[in-house]
RNA sequence: GCGCCAGUAGCUCAAUUGGAUAGAGCAUCAGCCUACGGAGCUGAGGGUUGGGGGUUCAAAUCCCUCCUGGCGCACCA
């Protein structure tokens, strides 16, 4: 509908010698519906390129405009110089037949060419279980994805980890000392290490399996694998219980074997973007408006964090990705612009890299902040937040707000409430139909009949269809502003809209036409309720 | 000191990305069950959008400045 508007619009205004594309019509819908359906400010956008009154201009065009009147009832000037659409009746019960034709489909956007999209999300490296911080960037990466499924990506679901290095070291130490303890040494553990019962348990494993055959195995050797394996099985299931799968797992190790990573250095060097000073490797960040130029190789030949990611992001280019988008926590909001530097430097486009930055999670217990540490292991772990409330609520939870507000999640509060939490509103709205077509089939009503919605003209009725027709401009925006909560609220207010019909209008009644026609605004809200849910990763239930 | 994010109702957060009278959920108060699910519906109170300046037809939204909080500012990841 904006497109054809658009469209028409854009025509009119050719006609009074305005060039092609020096005004794009945009339309939004007003926040009050006597402002009609949809609304365009462009006469007041465009009033000084004409040097004509807004209000003036606004009258021209809807003089001028060309529509299809059998969709949109009234257009009228309003205010400083809007121009509001009214839309008719046939027009949303058109758009409720197509919900219904298209069925789990509504809302999905194909297109001949699909965008080749890359999601990078979670990475954390396996030193630990899952905080609920990683959860945040889980699920909203996920929903991220699923968005762009549904907006015609092709996307790949990607997770880059590192089981090299000094923190993965420690890990196998931290295990190799809680081993030998379990063989009844007394050995100092440094505080620095992995404090959390899991190391315990690991190295238990590895008792039962070898006994005390380990005592004299060095760190990096089968205590770090076996911690790895356990840790990343753990964290593999722990994503798989909050619906989040990843296509590809990606070994930071793989760039070094494969002589990418000393191809990136040789490049910048070549291209005279990298330096050595004080026996390290300098990347020319000022050259690209950052404050101080970066170590890519330390002193000690052994790369810095960033070499890699340079490395892995020049990858993700070269396999062909157009959109590139990672998922980071705010803690990492330093480290991108670098890696953008470089991309461009190595003469690749930066702008195909989407960096999304989501603040952190805050814990509330019992009144106390909790701060969050893998090291010290004084965390919450996303397993035991899903045991608590479940991975509905875990997923709405993090998606109701916009990534970039700190999330405050009082852990008590989330148990207690998890009976009339948010989402429950949601869900219980789809479990409302689901009964309401039990009992109509109950009573006989042939729910696959053909769809007359002639019959439906109550206020209520026609609201509900309106906003159920707003649904794929919905999915389009949240996906192309990657903002799933926008979505969330959506379907919370279509939720109310349904609600709001079934306490006023009786669905199921002796007149035929008229139920047959509510059965069918049931049936397309239902779809649309579960389709939003299935882009959210959260079930739609049929009972509660 | 510098950079990024935020500051909106008692609390947690929205606000169609610059639009018309700033909205929801909890919480508080007052109502609604003889028929399809009361996990619901209706209504009330609650605001100088952190402060101050600016930009324009229009600012919670953009710019400047100050205040407060979070996260960063490694030859750690």
């Amino acid at each position: 509908m904006r497109r054809y508007l658009r469209e028409r619009i854009e025509s009119c205004l050719r006609s009074f010698g305005l060039p092609d594309a020096s005004i794009v019509p945009t339309f939004e819908k007003p926040r009050d519906p006597a402002h009609g359906d949809l609304t365009t400010n462009v006469a007041m956008s465009a009033s000084k390129i004409v040097r004509t009154a807004p209000a003036v201009l606004a009258r021209r065009i809807i003089e001028t405009l060309q529509i299809d009147r059998t969709l949109v009832d009234r257009v009228e000037v309003a205010g400083p110089g809007f121009i509001n659409f009214h839309f008719s009746e046939k027009f949303y019960r058109e758009q409720t037949s197509q919900v219904l034709s298209l069925g789990p489909n509504f809302g999905r956007i194909e297109t001949v060419k699909r965008t080749k999209t890359q999601v990078e999300f979670v990475s954390a490296n396996p030193t630990g279980p899952l905080t609920v911080g990683h959860g945040r960037g889980a699920v909203y990466g996920d929903t991220v994805a699923r968005l762009l499924e549904w907006t015609g990506h092709e996307v790949t679901k990607e997770y880059y980890f590192n089981n090299a290095g000094r923190q993965m070291r420690i890990l196998g130490d931290s295990v190799r000392l809680r081993y030998l303890e379990l063989l009844g040494e007394r050995l100092p553990f440094p505080e620095d290490y992995y404090q959390g019962e899991y190391i315990k348990e690991i190295a238990a494993h590895l008792k039962e399996q070898h006994g005390d055959k380990l005592r004299n195995e060095p760190a990096e050797g089968i205590f770090k694998q076996q911690a790895e394996k356990e840790i990343f099985d753990d964290i593999k299931k722990t994503l798989k219980r909050v619906g989040v799968v990843h296509d590809v797992f990606y070994n930071e190790n793989s760039l070094y074997e494969s002589g990418k990573v000393r191809e990136v250095i040789e490049e910048l060097r070549s291209r005279n973007l990298a330096y050595d000073l004080e026996g390290a490797v300098w990347f020319k960040a000022t050259e690209f408006g950052g404050e101080k130029d970066k170590v890519i190789v330390k002193n000690t030949g052994e790369p810095t964090y960033r070499l890699p990611d340079i490395a892995y992001h020049r990858e993700k280019l070269r396999r062909g990705f157009d959109l590139v988008i990672d998922v980071l926590g705010a803690d990492h909001v330093a480290t991108y612009p670098d890696v953008l530097a470089a991309l461009k430097g190595l003469g690749y486009e930066p702008s195909k890299v989407k960096v999304l930055i989501h603040q952190f999670v805050t814990i509330v217990q019992d009144g106390e902040v909790v701060k969050m540490s893998t090291r010290k292991a004084n965390f919450i772990t996303l397993d035991e937040l899903i045991d608590e409330v479940g991975s509905d609520v875990v997923r709405y939870f993090f998606l109701m707000r916009g990534i970039d507000s700190h999330l405050n999640f009082d852990l008590k509060l989330a148990k207690e409430q998890s009976e009339q939490n948010p989402v429950y509103y949601l869900q219980y709205a789809h479990a409302r139909i689901a009964s309401i077509i039990r009992h109509a089939e109950s009573q006989g009503v042939d729910i696959k009949a053909g769809h007359d919605l002639s019959p439906l003209a109550e206020p209520e009725e026609l609201a509900l269809m309106k906003i159920l027709a707003e649904f794929p401009d919905m999915v389009e925006s949240c996906a192309s502003s990657f903002e799933p909560h926008r979505l969330a609220e959506y379907l919370h207010e279509l939720a109310g809209f349904f609600h709001k019909f079934y306490h006023v209008h009786r669905v199921v009644t002796e007149d035929k036409r008229l139920t047959a026609a509510r059965i069918a605004l049931c049936l397309a809200t239902k779809t649309v309720l579960a389709n939003g849910f299935a882009i959210l990763g959260i079930s739609a239930p049929e009972k509660m």
